[in-house]
This record gives C-alpha cells, sequence and structure tokens, in this order.
RNA sequence: GGUGCGGUAGCUCAGUCGGUAGAGCAAAGGACUGAAAAUCCUUGUGUCGGCGGUUCGAUCCCGCCCCACACCA
C-alpha cells in the first residue's frame, strides 16, 4: 500500500468542486470519498448542491446520499467509515480522489481523532434538556465544579464545547481533556491536497446564481416535506433553517432568500479560515485545475 | 401649497437635560477533537442632511433650505 495516493480537493463552499473533482477521478480511473456533512442526507437534495444523478452515475461516490437524517452522523463515523472505503478504493487503484468542505470531517479521517469512549445517551440527553432550561450560566457553573481543569482552560461561552466537555466527564468519570494526546498518526498511504480558490467578488457571484438557480429547481418544496425533521441536526443547514422561518410566516420569501445568500457567504468564510492555515493544501484557480 | 414626523455607521435604529456618539444586523479577522453548512471569540471616526445664527463650545437650541414619509388641501 506504499504507492497509494489519496488526491483531496477542497475549497469553500459553490468553489466548483464537484465538477473537478469528477473529471479528476475519471481520468484517473478512480472513485470519490466526499467529506461533505451534509451531502450525505438521502433526503437533501437541492439545498445542499448534491452532484446531479448523471455525475454520480459517471463516478461511484461514497458518503453521499448514504445516510438519514434521523441517523447519528458525526466526524468520528465519518472517519471510521471514509478509513473502510479508501481501503476498498485501493484494492482497484493506487489513488483515490476525496472532495469537500467540512475540514473537521477530512482531518478526523487523515489525523484522527482521540479515543474518548462512547457517551450515554440517556446523559446526553437529559443534559440538553437541563442547558434547555437552564441556560448557559447553569452550564458553566456545572462545569466549574465537576470539570474545574477544562472550566480553566476551554471556551466557557461556547454552549456546544461545555456540553460535550460535561457529557464526557458524566459519561466516563474523567476530564475531556485526559482523553486528549493528538498523537500524530501513521498514515498507510500518501496525501495531496489541492485547495480550489476563487476571488472573492467571485465567489459571491457565484453563491448568489447557486441559490436562485436551488429556487427554481424547487427548494421550497423540498424544505416543506422535511417540516416534521426540522429539529434534527441535519436540518440545522444553510438553505433550510431560514426557509423554515419563511414557512413558518416569520419572513418574507425574498428576505429567507437574501438570508441563505448571507449566511453562506458567512459559511464560506469560515471554511477559508479553517482550511488556510494547512500548508500542506497547495492552492489553484479552478479553471487552472488540470484535470477539467 | 399647509401641517405633522423624520434625515445619526453599509442597513435598521438608540442617544446626547449643549462638552463631537452607540446597539443589533452586515462586513473584516480568528478559533475549532463525536452537532462542524454547527458553535464561539475579537474589531465601531461616522462632514450625527446642508448653510447660517446663538454660545467658550452645537449632532443636540433657533432660522432658512434640501430630501423622505404621512395627513390635509
Amino acid at each position: 500500500m506504499g504507492d497509494n495516493t489519496i488526491i483531496v480537493i477542497l475549497g469553500p463552499t459553490a468553489v466548483g468542486k464537484t465538477a473537478a473533482s469528477i473529471s479528476m477521478a475519471r481520468s484517473i480511473g478512480t472513485q470519490i470519498i466526499s467529506f461533505d456533512s451534509r451531502q450525505c442526507y438521502r433526503e437533501l437534495n437541492i439545498g445542499v448542491a448534491k452532484p446531479a444523478p448523471e455525475e454520480l452515475s459517471a463516478v461511484r461516490h461514497y458518503f453521499i446520499s448514504s445516510h438519514s437524517i434521523r441517523e447519528e452522523v458525526n466526524a468520528a463515523l465519518f472517519a471510521d467509515l471514509a478509513r473502510g472505503w479508501a481501503a476498498d478504493i485501493f484494492r482497484q487503484s493506487p489513488a483515490a480522489v476525496m472532495v469537500g468542505g467540512t475540514g473537521l470531517y477530512l482531518r478526523a479521517f487523515l489525523e484522527g481523532l482521540d479515543e474518548i469512549p462512547p457517551v450515554d445517551p440517556a446523559i446526553r440527553r437529559r443534559l440538553r434538556e437541563d442547558y434547555e432550561c437552564n441556560g448557559l450560566a447553569w452550564l458553566q457553573e456545572e462545569l466549574r465544579s465537576k470539570d474545574p481543569a477544562f472550566y480553566a482552560a476551554g471556551e466557557r461561552l461556547n454552549p456546544q464545547r461545555l456540553l460535550r466537555a460535561l457529557e464526557v466527564r458524566l459519561s466516563t468519570g474523567r476530564s475531556i481533556l485526559d482523553f486528549r494526546r493528538g498523537a500524530p498518526r501513521k498514515l498507510p498511504f500518501a496525501v495531496r491536497k489541492i485547495g480550489l480558490e476563487l476571488p472573492k467578488e467571485e465567489l459571491h457571484r457565484r453563491i448568489q446564481d447557486r441559490v436562485d438557480q436551488m429556487l427554481s429547481q424547487g427548494l421550497v418544496d423540498e424544505v416543506r416535506a422535511l417540516v416534521p425533521y426540522r429539529n434534527h441536526n441535519a436540518l440545522q443547514t444553510v438553505g433550510y433553517k431560514e426557509i423554515f422561518a419563511y414557512l413558518d410566516g416569520q419572513c418574507s420569501l425574498d428576505e429567507a432568500v437574501a438570508r441563505i445568500k448571507t449566511n453562506t457567504r458567512q459559511y464560506a468564510k469560515r471554511q477559508l479560515t479553517w482550511f488556510r492555515r494547512d500548508p500542506a493544501i497547495t492552492w489553484t484557480h479552478p479553471e487552472k485545475f488540470p484535470y477539467l
């Protein structure tokens, strides 16, 4: 397996990753593992800019429509699955293509997450309910008494991080900090990371056009059908949460669409913040991408 | 034409009993270990519509003008 290579195509949303990855995978005769935390849900299509059926039939894709919004998907699950898929692909080809924009998922796959025992679902559920009714101050106080080390070092204003630290403490009896070693993993393959990048104005124009296109493709109907599942984590997603607000009568459709565009721009910016600090990425303009 | 209410940050607005101003959103930068399209942190100088007047000092008071909205003609 020494010569095997993972070629990663990454970048902000709407930059053109899908087309690039498919043409590359076809020209070198291999398959694609997606690392997109939303395209993996089969119920989400228009709003997550999933590849078209023709594109999906041209190249085998993993982690596209592979799960239901009712399932719990997270970075650790993805990392496990992706290792298996990579091994499968390498049985047929010395190279595999990965595409996506979820930086944490890519990192979890390449570098691994520290091993933390599973959290008791009952504890998780109860904690979230308690936080719902008692608020942030309560959460902080709980953590201060039960895991003072994390309280001293961690993000005290970030409820998600506090909740995670607390559930690990209650579930395992140990601080989440005890599980962190960050030991570098020896990878059984080589990695090449290619970042796709466009001037900001151009990326923003593409985002705007793509959102308009989603609407004409029937985004509102897609979202309407998902109303019963709106509180699932998978629906905490740009393009869906704003349309829920419109369907609730909280704003006009135009306002909802404007919000989607703004939120997508902010999302793209966060993706770039994440990727920019990785010196291993070779950045290129999509038009200069060698396989297009 | 008359009356009323406004004109303050890119947007929506607050405020200054006269000592040159601040929130939310947007924007910019950053963080990120089982929710990551999530979550969180940092960053606020702008002829306070224009021109005059009063005043040591005006965005605030006074006058005129311009613009927007509402109502009356």
